[in-house]
DNA sequence: GTTATATAGACATATATATGAATTTGAGGG
DNA sequence: CCCTCAAATTCATATATATGTCTATATAAC
């Protein structure tokens, strides 16, 4: 049994709700894990039960966790491979989903520019990794995606060789930096594509095309990648649902 | 006290949750209003207070109702200004958001095309209500809107000058046709604007456009209205959270 | 009449407890 | 070794109760 650290004017469930986003951020608890069960959190903490379920509670409605009755309370594992493929609908001719392959067309350190620094939460001139890459449906380019990256805790990945890896990065960024992706804003817009993209994405001048900006943080917050990613405007379909 | 009628194997905060959805939607409260305290929905269907707070908790996770501490429990009205303005950011030289204006360029009752009977839930041939609409921020125009309505409950708009009542719809349809929208869902997309819409908007050929189709539902999930918008993509930008 | 102050009403937080439902585990039987 | 079934574990539902906080209203003081 051990006391809560957070604020004590809050009430008990959100100082347990805020203590456990620092457990999990910093990693007491990995994603895909169970955490402890209600009445081993209650005893821990000395309260009751139904306040442990409060706090969970939140946690769920955040997309924190996911509840399995009769397993247990799990840290869940953000599904990005859903995210930016709700937005685009990539289907072969029979109609199913499929993931475009990825090329990589330069990764190199550079410092940032200030908008990217910004973005990130860097200083001024830091040093920032810089991707460019194209997702292609065979031969057809699809999705052209620059990704920005803090140079610290991603080196590594300018000592492998991605395209061997598939086309998700965020896996790569776990296995092979220790960053999980936890959450992320995207700001959507279209416009008539410029000659630089319209070469990349083998569409002609004017063509509408929709541009994605994404900015990636982990579970406490720091940002962790932004990208800009322009894409086809004709496989684009997005849906929202207010209220 | 008087009981429940809906399904008896659900949990008894789902079944006071789904009676309360069905009171909304035949206006025994209006929205703007307090619903009975706690207590008095305890007393009502004789359960605990944790449970009607349960019910209650799940409408207002759901947006439907709101809580105000010391005050009561109020039926949400919907702020669908924010919807298609969380979208486009319509704003003045010095910054500040503006509704743009409306005009009308026609109002018909026609049979439905079979696309938008689809989408309304109603039969092939049903009578709607076609509107076509420019929204316009001084002499510019901005958006070029095609609204579907199912004739009958709406009849009474063909009978009014629309353009003198401003250019928000929803409060007229509550008004005037007693049709109050609770949620919608909307698809988002992007394409070469054509000649028609063209020369609405006033841009040049291939432009690119930004394409919303809405189809809005009152507090029962009826189909009430059925829009696309088509705007100037310069003045899109939508944002979205992810977790 | 205006301003404090007290009170009542309504939702918010917290605890305790009992029972139900889904899942996992492990003992026995074949 | 595999299957079945019972027990234990864990979250889900439901109730009861006490206290705190916020709001609105009624009352008292000036």
């Amino acid at each position: 049994m051990h006391p809560l650290t957070g604020d004590a004017r809050l009430p008990r469930y959100q100082q347990l709700r805020d203590h456990m986003v620092m457990q999990i951020a910093n990693n007491r608890w990995r994603p895909g894990e169970a955490i402890p069960t209600e009445a081993a959190l209650a005893a821990e903490f000395d309260m009751s039960v139904g306040t442990v379920r409060k706090a969970v509670d939140v946690l769920v409605a955040e997309g924190v966790l996911e509840r399995q009755q009769g397993r247990g309370t799990f840290i869940r594992r953000p599904q990005f491979q859903s995210s930016l493929f709700r937005f685009f609908r990539f289907e072969t001719a029979n109609g199913e989903r499929v993931v475009p392959e990825s090329r990589i067309l330069a990764i190199t350190a550079v410092p940032a520019p200030s908008a990217v620094a910004q973005a990130l939460g860097l200083g001024a001139q830091a040093e920032v990794i810089r991707m460019q890459r194209i997702r292609l449906l065979g031969a057809q380019p699809v999705l052209a995606e620059e990704i920005w990256l803090p140079r610290q805790p991603f080196q590594a990945l300018l000592e492998v060789d991605l395209d061997s890896k598939g086309p998700l990065l965020y896996p790569i960024y776990e296995h092979l930096c220790g960053q999980v992706v936890a959450s992320a804003e995207e700001t959507l817009t279209a416009e008539a594509v410029d000659a630089v993209h319209g070469r990349l994405l083998h569409l002609p001048a004017d063509s509408p095309v929709v541009v994605i900006e994404r900015l990636a943080r982990d579970y406490a917050g720091k940002p962790l990648e932004w990208r800009r990613s322009r894409g086809h405007a004709q496989h684009f379909r997005y849906r929202i649902d207010i209220r």
